[in-house]
DNA sequence: CTGAAAGCGCTTACAG
DNA sequence: CTGAAAGCGCTTACAG
């Protein structure tokens, strides 16, 4: 028995009459034993109710099979919804997930770095706009794969997987330009991430396209309550908008709240477009007409792109973008025709 | 240099000029060494980037600081919040929260449990109460230490942290009774598990205090279409009742959707209450009048007992119940002279 | 205070 | 196919 009271390949090895060696075999794929020894060993360890300890297998394969999940922010139900998916991916490939919060204080993100570092994770995903450079470019430096969900920063040299954020505002653009709207306004993502950052761009383009400009634009830092004071900022305008492009569902729905609250009708006096297309967006209450990350595909590609780095970790990084359609909903004014 | 091309004690040691024992003394709180010594160590420790592998620390002796935390589910807001702040506070006492999503299946239930063991985790929280009887049970039977999170299971002999669910039920009676409504239907929380119970129980033994019996019962199973279900059901009913108590929020919100669809006004012709609390409780679509949770105080008494646990693995298993206040907002009617 | 040595539980060449 | 042995990176008695 080792020494934290748990079952050890020794101990299977007494109980079959077999070499401690020969156990460790029968728990490797691939390895070769005779028939007769695994059925031996299978049915010690059975009895015993031994299962290979995966921290010692860690320490001399190199690997842990351990994937370091950087995530925040977790009261936008897009990350937990995506946490969800991601874990179930990894786990159906035989890796775990050892989860971070991010932190806030440069202090924190350090230890959190070393951590990270500590318990040799295999891999690392940063799913959450707000993680510093930082964190990328040291996980970067000591050569752990590493794959940016949800945000892309392609001037580091890492892989990230994104929807095709800047054709997505476009297409709102387009939606709203369409359906006769005049003054479009845009309480967008955080512009310190390209996430925002690209959503506002394609919004501008699209806009551009039809010789229109922004009729207003603010910040909402992917905060609800930014976001609501956007909107009664907005509002309170001269000319109010007929339209507002919000950076991302979690803050449309402040916006639909604060809007309501004013006494504006959705869509009738000002429609509402999102982007991301969390559950909550198709419930009763909201019925929020948004873009739609393809979370599936997403998770999907990133996984891939990080299980390849781990494989071979001379490979390039890759920047994937992933086509996200407009849901059209009923927090928006439609062009006409469109059903 | 590690065989992962990492940087070992040994590599220290020798930039140093010490032995290996001396630069593990270092970074171990509580050894003696030399402080002329740790200054040498900690200046090439930190040249090289070093830290201790926390595997490698974890085998030899025999903690490995990471806890097992075992959910489903994150579609309903509750549980990405209580994840969140799990984590955080497990963090904040040197302890890492390794993911295991909750299987459906006995194949895959039981792959779960073998990985929870195998990663040799301290303690276990199950934070799900779709979590079967089965992984509890086993994870008693190797004797890591478990917290069941909002969910009871007294017969078990282990650890619980719930809000007091019978008594929250409770209030809701008295509210509810107070307020006038003398249709009282519960969409109740699963009843396969403690939680939806005792909520179910409250309210009964509320309603019996007021000579009162509960209008029409259904299992909504803490899905969102079953609730949806469920209300249209109840209110096609030929007396349909002038209030519903939701046995989680998630359900609520989607019984909502439901009842404003058939044209039903909330809480004019039917009080909506909630159970939970979830931030998206309080948003302007909703203004769900419901029982709160206490997370913060329920996540601390989760850590407290795990942790305690884990020092003294033969404490005694401790059934927490923290008291829960009635939250009252706009989905329901209020009684007279309260505002 | 410090170093040499044993050992945590495993995998993997290496002989046989 | 199988066992003895080395070794992954660390902590911790044990002498000095």
């Amino acid at each position: 028995m080792s020494v934290s009271g748990r079952v050890t390949a020794q101990d299977v090895a007494e109980l079959a009459g077999v070499s401690q060696s020969a156990v460790s075999r029968v728990f490797t794929v691939g390895a070769s034993v005779a028939p007769a020894t695994a059925a031996k060993v299978r049915a010690a360890a059975e009895q015993l109710g031994y299962r290979p300890n995966s921290l010692a297998r860690a320490m001399i394969t190199g690997k842990s099979r351990i994937i370091g999940l950087v995530v925040a922010y977790l009261e936008n139900q897009f990350y937990p919804v995506a946490l969800e998916k991601l874990s179930r991916a990894l786990e159906a490939q035989g890796y775990h997930v050892l989860l971070f919060m991010a932190a806030n204080t440069d202090g924190e993100m350090e230890r959190l770095i070393e951590d990270l570092l500590a318990y040799q994770v295999d891999g690392i995903i940063t799913a959450s706009v707000a993680i510093s450079n930082d964190v990328t470019r040291r996980c970067a430096a000591v050569g752990i794969p590493l794959v940016m969900f949800n945000r892309g920063q392609p001037e580091s040299g890492l892989s990230s997987v994104t929807s095709a954020n800047a054709l997505g505002g476009r297409k709102v653009a387009r939606f709203l330009v369409e359906g006769g709207h005049e003054r479009i306004a845009h309480i967008s993502g955080w512009q310190g991430a390209s996430t925002g950052r690209d959503r506002a761009r394609g919004l501008y383009e699209g806009l551009a396209e039809a010789g229109m400009e922004a009729h207003a634009v603010i910040d909402g830092m992917y905060d609800r309550e930014m976001a609501a004071r956007a909107a009664r900022e907005v509002m309170h305008a001269t000319t109010p908008p007929d339209a507002i492009f919000v950076g991302n569902d979690h803050m449309a729905f402040a916006v639909i709240d604060t809007l309501r609250a004013m006494g504006v009708a959705v869509p009738q006096d000002v429609s509402v477009v999102g982007y991301d297309d969390v559950p909550m967006a198709a419930w009763g209450a909201y019925d929020l007409t948004t873009v739609r990350q393809p979370l599936m595909r997403m998770v999907e590609a990133t996984v891939e792109t990080l299980l390849a780095q781990i494989k071979d970790p001379d490979r390039a990084a890759q920047n994937l973008e992933i086509d996200a359609p407009l849901i059209t909903r009923g927090s928006a004014r439609l062009p006409e025709g469109v059903t």
